[in-house]
DNA sequence: CTGCAACTCGGGAAATTTTCCCAACAAACC
DNA sequence: GGTTTGTTGGGAAAATTTCCCGAGTTGCAG
């Protein structure tokens, strides 16, 4: 199970900008373990070259020109559940980590981590866990103690509302009912809030709802 | 602040039974600083005087015709987070105490209790404080005590652990993989988990779960 | 020992929901 | 006046749920 396998760990690296990709080929192949199999600077190279390649792990930046990074990493995750994708940017926010968690990351460092954050996260995320850089972690960690409902803010009055109902243990067409409101819209809303709050399963929602004070057991 | 206030402790009454509220009336009265402003016998009528005449206690029967009581008790709580609500009922079931509390009641006493015990529970909701007779206390009390949650012992071993993951918030395929089952037998598991609980919603499974001690916020 | 009942595991297929796209409208904001 | 933001829903493909079924395994009572 745990013995080194033979040929080491495929990666895809992907960043729009070649002097980057040279600086994490470096860092990575530094690994021995590690090897570049293949770059891409772009989004629909980056899932072409995931086909031809089928590395082990995809390594990519998520801003890039043209289609977003999360579709590319949408995209390869809905091919295959088994790779594993580090997302690298240079934004720090809470927001955007969940996002590319949604799209089906596995883990999340910003450029400015040190070269040993990275190789950490890869290690990690091969391991099955889920990675974040020490900044990531930081910033989800005071977002998640701010006195507003943290997750919450970035809802609305109506998504709010049917949140505390879903919660609470109604079904689509109740709430739909309780609010006049048809059952598309509930529908609509209870996606919409799943993607907002980067809520997988409907018990996710439930905990999210309690830990916010919306609802209790 | 704890000077007693001139007026009195305003009580609206509501029971189906005009003989019941009769008794009560005068258990109630006999406290001289009790005073039932109003009565109603369903769940519409005792909204409607709530509105009216603001009462600082409400000391309602939950089984009515029509119109559930919780729903009373759900609809003056979400008026007013101040008013103080005792619940009496025949019913000495834990889930019925339950959900009289989360509907937002502040006491439950049986209708078998003694009136000291009524008013005992008054003050006490007064103050700010919860309320059970003793007959509830006792049921909760065993309850938390057996083995199997109740609702728990009509599922087998397999059922419990699918139900723990999925309020854990685990999704089908984690839930598959974790327990090295194929997909399709999680939903059929998940399905059956349902039925057999009678729960239409995964937020309502969380509930449970979470009752049951399975699960943990 | 035999049969029955319960638990575990999954396939099939129809029904339903979820997912994600889009558009319209109102209110707020620059 | 244009732009963003919140609310409301349609459409259509994808996915899940629902319910039925069979099959292997235990355990237990007759």
């Amino acid at each position: 199970m745990t013995a080194p396998q033979t040929q080491g760990i495929s990666i895809l690296l992907v960043d729009d900008h070649p002097v980057v990709r040279q600086g994490y080929r470096r860092v990575l192949e530094h690994q021995d373990d590690f090897h570049v199999v293949a770059e891409a600077d772009n989004a629909a190279d980056a899932y072409r070259a995931f086909k031809a390649h089928a590395p082990a792990v995809v390594v990519m930046d998520i801003l890039m020109p043209g289609a977003s990074g999360l579709e590319a990493v949408r995209n390869i995750r809905s091919r295959s559940s088994s790779t594993r994708i580090l997302v690298f940017s240079m934004h720090c926010e809470a927001a955007q980590v969940k996002a590319a968690f949604n799209a089906g990351a596995n883990g999340y460092v910003t450029k400015g981590s040190a070269p040993a954050e990275l190789i950490r996260a890869i290690r990690a995320i091969i391991r099955g866990e889920q990675a974040i850089s020490d900044d990531i972690a930081r910033v989800l960690a005071l977002e998640s103690l701010s006195p507003s409902g943290s997750a919450l803010d970035q809802l609305g009055e109506r998504e709010i509302e049917i949140l505390r109902q879903l919660a609470a243990g109604a079904t689509t067409e109740q709430i739909a009912a309780n609010l006049n409101l048809s059952i598309k819209t509930v529908q609509n809303y209870h996606y919409l809030i799943k993607t907002k709050t980067g809520m997988r399963t409907d018990a996710q929602l439930v905990r999210l709802a309690v830990e916010c004070g919306l609802a209790s057991l």
